[in-house]
Parts: structure tokens; sequence; C-alpha cells
DNA sequence: AACGGGCGCAACCGCCCAGCC
DNA sequence: TGGCTGGGCGGTTGCGCCCGT
């Protein structure tokens, strides 16, 4: 393409790490901090590409990374996490401390891919193919995380930093206009609530919980520092289908709208949600409280 | 013991986006 | 406003270990 490469690769050194590496990386590091990942391996004396110093930091010698034995709730979460944001390996991650993204989407090739396929499909369990193979094998796990998951229902980000949701305690809340809101905008991106300019992402399931609204104290600022994750588009995703483990196609569920009919999700919803997770936190620290918010999507769509 | 396939994981690649000038 | 750069992300590849034959 047009662009150069981030660094010049004659005369660097590539493939596996070498110990004494890693050692002058993790002491550069310690000492200067991270960053200017480009001008790093000249001012540390390594024969490296500033990207791959930065991913060996970020993927293996962090001091806070953890490392294999993904536990049942660990699993449980990822894969979660994956029906709700498809392959976004870095939010993911964000979601359970210590983890990796590369951590994550290895061990969804390797390991919870095939189970969720086989879930799906239990004619296609591993080793029903006959056809075995490196390549098979490998263009399976691409198969999974590319195409063989349902995307359908999949929140997509398009890296649109909304870290922030805002709720205004005055703001009227508008009857839901499907129409007009069943996207959050016309190119699909979600955007930060201001006080005064975009709606609310949260719409009121009718006039009287409109007014049950209006007589509780409606005061919340979300901050999820999740980035790129938006708020409304959570809301408005399919959510019966995002919780549980439930990778089936069944198309009889009666909570189940289509696709381009967002569940909506009441204030009382929302702030009893958030009133008693402690919204207020940073959400994003706390996988915990994440994978409660799906849980609590669950008990909703059982009511 | 030798060989080959399967598998896991670290590392690389190419693209994209945000911020800066 | 547009170009450039740094940083980040998801997809892909290559290597080495393990295990069955």
């Amino acid at each position: 393409m047009g662009r150069n490469p981030c660094c010049s690769k004659e005369g660097l050194n590539r493939g596996a790490w070498t110990a004494h590496e890693d050692k002058i990386l993790t002491e550069y590091i310690k000492a200067h901090g991270e960053g200017s990942w480009r001008n790093l391996p000249k001012r540390a004396g390594l024969k490296r590409c500033g990207k791959s110093c930065r991913l060996r930091w970020l993927n293996y010698l962090r001091p806070d990374i953890k490392r294999g034995n993904i536990s049942a709730d660990e699993e449980e979460l990822i894969i979660r996490l994956h029906k709700l944001l498809g392959n976004r390996w870095s939010l993911i991650a964000g979601r359970l401390p210590g983890r990796t993204d590369n951590e994550i989407k290895n061990y969804w090739n390797t390991n919870l891919g095939k189970k969720v396929q086989h879930h799906q499909n239990p004619s296609a369990a591993p080793g029903h193919n006959k056809s075995n193979g490196r390549v098979t094998r490998k263009r399976e796990a691409q198969l999974a995380t590319s195409a063989g998951t349902p995307s359908s229902h999949v929140v997509r980000t398009r890296a649109i930093r909304c870290s922030k949701v805002f709720i205004n305690p005055h703001q009227k809340i508008e009857p839901f206009d499907r129409n007009r809101e069943a996207k959050p905008s016309i190119d699909g991106e979600c955007r930060p609530m201001t006080q005064t300019s975009a709606p609310s992402p949260i719409k009121a399931l009718s006039e009287n919980e409109d007014q049950n609204v209006h007589n509780k104290p409606f005061d919340f600022m979300v901050d999820f520092n999740m980035g790129e994750f938006c708020l409304s588009e959570l809301l408005n995703s399919d959510f019966s289908d995002l919780v549980g483990l439930n990778y089936s196609n069944d198309s009889s569920n009666a909570i189940s709208p289509s696709s381009d009919q967002p569940l909506i999700f009441s204030e009382e919803i929302l702030q009893d949600w958030t009133s008693s997770h402690h919204a207020q936190q940073n959400v994003a620290s706390n996988p915990h409280s994440l994978a409660s918010f799906l849980d609590y999507g669950e008990e909703w769509l059982a009511e």
C-alpha cells in the first residue's frame, strides 16, 4: 500500500524473543515507561521493530499478566462477551484483568470456537471432518472466528470512542420513536451523550414508566471507560440472543425481536441495575459487573 | 526410535483511527 | 483541511512440542 512500514526491517531480529532481549525491554520500560514504541528499540538497544517490542511487552512481559489456567468463570465470560462483541478481542480482554487480547483470541480459536461450534451444530464436532490436516483445522478456526459465529446481533463498535454516557436528569424522556431511533445514527456511530444534544439512548417503555422515571431520583453517569463500548448499541441490541449461552438459531423465541426492532430497556431496568451494581464505578475494571448486567438482561427477558 | 500430524501459542502483518501540526 | 505519525486491533502464520502410529 502507499504506506511506509512502521520501521525498516533491515538488520532487525525477527521471530522468538530471547531472554536477553526480554530483559533489555523490561528494564527499559521500567526505567522510562511505555510509549514511543517506534523509538524504543533504538534507545533501548534492541534490534527489533517498535511494534514487535510493544507486542512483546503487552502480551508477555507486562508484570500484571495472568497466563494460562483460564477459569470456568472467565471462559463463560469470554463466551458471553464474544457473543456480545464479536471478535473484539481487545474489548473482551479489557473485561478480564490480566488477560491479553492475543491470549483470548488464541484461546477462542483453539478451545471455545470449537465448543461453540459444537454447541451450534453437534454434527460438526471436532474430529468429525475426516479430511483433517493443519490447513483444514486452521481454516475451521478461521471460519469459527470470522463467520462461524452468529454475527448479526453482535455489537459493532467500529472503534468509536464512547467513554462516557451521561444521562441528563432533567432531560425529558421522549416517547420512543422506533423509526427515528432504530439506529443510533445514520452512520451507525455511537456518540457521547451530552446534556444538550443527543437524546437519551435509553427509552422509556411507556408513558407510565416515563412518569415513574420523573418521580424517582435519576442521576447517574456511567463512566464505562470501556472506550469503544457503545452503551446505546448494547442496550438496543438483541439481548435475547446476547445473553446466556444460547447459540442456537431458535427463532421461536417469542421475545426475540427482529434485527431492525431493537429491544428497549426501560429506565427502571437500567436504573435498577446501575444502582444495584454501583454503576458509578468503572464497569470495565469489574468484569463481573458486566457479566451481571448480561445476567440482568437474561432475568428481564425471562419475565 | 523415527516419523508425521495435530495443536497451542508467540509473533508478524496489514489496516485503521486518533491526534497533532 | 489534509497529511503524517504513533498506536492499536484483528487476522494470519510459523515454530516447537506432544502424541499416536
